[in-house]
DNA sequence: TATTTACTTTACAATAGTTCTAAACTACTT
DNA sequence: AAGTAGTTTAGAACTATTGTAAAGTAAATA
C-alpha cells in the first residue's frame, strides 16, 4: 500500500512531508528511534525538513496510532514502529531498549482500569543491568 | 529509624542535605514525585538547596536503590519511593500515573534476560485515556 | 477551474529539565 | 589535627522539545 494511503486511511492529510516520513517508517522494518533519529533518515534518503515538522507529524502519526512512544527513563523520546503487543528489555544505565517477542510473557491477570477511562495498551518493560 | 542510618546502611554518605531529603522521602508516606516537587517540599520544611544538589542525591539515592525512576513519556522525569514491587496505570495524554497493587497484576511467565545481563524489576503499565 | 478555508510547514526564538564547572565546604580517615 | 576524597553550590551551559507567526498547500466550495 503507498503510503499516501496509509496516511488517509489513518484520516491524516497526506502532505509531502507526512509521506517521505510514512515511507521510512511504515515499510515494516525499523523498531525504536528519537526524533534525531529520523531527521538523519529523512537526510540520507535526500530530503530536508524542519525538526518541527518532524515532532509535528511523530506527534501526529502517534496520536492515530501509526506508531507508539515508549517509556523510557532517558531525556529523549523515543518512538517504535512496532503498534503490535510486545515488551521490552531496559537498561536502566544506557537508555537501550529491546524487544521481547510477545509470545514470551503471559500477563494472567490485569486489574480494571479506573472509572471513566478506557484501556490504551499494556507495556511491559524488565529493566536489566550489565553484569560487569 | 533515623534518616542518617537509613543513609549508612546504604552505603551514602550522610550529608546534611541528604539527610532532609531522606527525612521527607523516606518517611514510608509519598509516592510520585519530580525534582522540582522535592525541592517545593525541601522549601517547606524550612530548608533551602540547590536543585543541582537535588539531581545528585535523586541520582544516588536511586542507584542504592533508596528510591526508584518511573518510566514515562513526560519530559519530567519522576521519581517514586515505593521500592516495592508495583506496577502503573499512566495518562497518556497528562502523564498522570496511579499506582497498581502488586496482588492485582499476574505476570505467569517471563523471558529469561539477555546473556551477560542481570534482572533489576519488572514494570507493568497500564496505558489508559480518559473516556470523554 | 478558481477561490476559499483550514491545516501544515518552516525558521527561529523561547522554554524547561537537567548537567557541567570549578571553587568552597564537609564527613571521614589517619 | 591534618589530609583527602567526596559533596554542595551558584550560575552557566546544554539539549530536547515547543511556541510563534508568516508563508505554503491540500481539500472543500463555488
Amino acid at each position: 500500500m503507498h503510503s499516501k494511503t496509509k496516511l488517509r486511511n489513518a484520516g491524516l492529510r497526506p502532505t509531502n512531508q507526512r509521506i517521505i516520513i510514512a515511507d521510512i517508517l511504515l515499510n515494516g522494518s525499523k523498531r525504536h528511534f528519537t526524533a534525531e533519529n529520523l531527521l538523519d533518515e529523512i537526510n540520507i534518503s535526500g530530503n530536508k525538513m524542519s525538526i518541527a515538522t518532524v515532532y509535528n507529524c511523530l506527534k501526529k502519526f502517534k496520536s492515530v496510532g501509526l506508531i507508539n512512544q515508549v517509556e523510557s527513563f532517558t531525556d529523549t523520546s523515543i518512538f517504535d514502529t512496532n503498534t503490535d503487543s510486545h515488551h521490552h528489555f531496559l537498561d536502566e544505565e544506557t537508555g537501550e531498549l529491546t524487544d521481547i517477542n510477545d509470545n514470551e510473557i503471559n500477563l494472567l491477570k490485569l486489574p480494571d482500569v479506573p472509572y471513566g477511562y478506557i484501556k490504551k495498551g499494556v507495556d511491559v518493560i524488565i529493566k536489566i543491568k550489565k553484569n560487569i
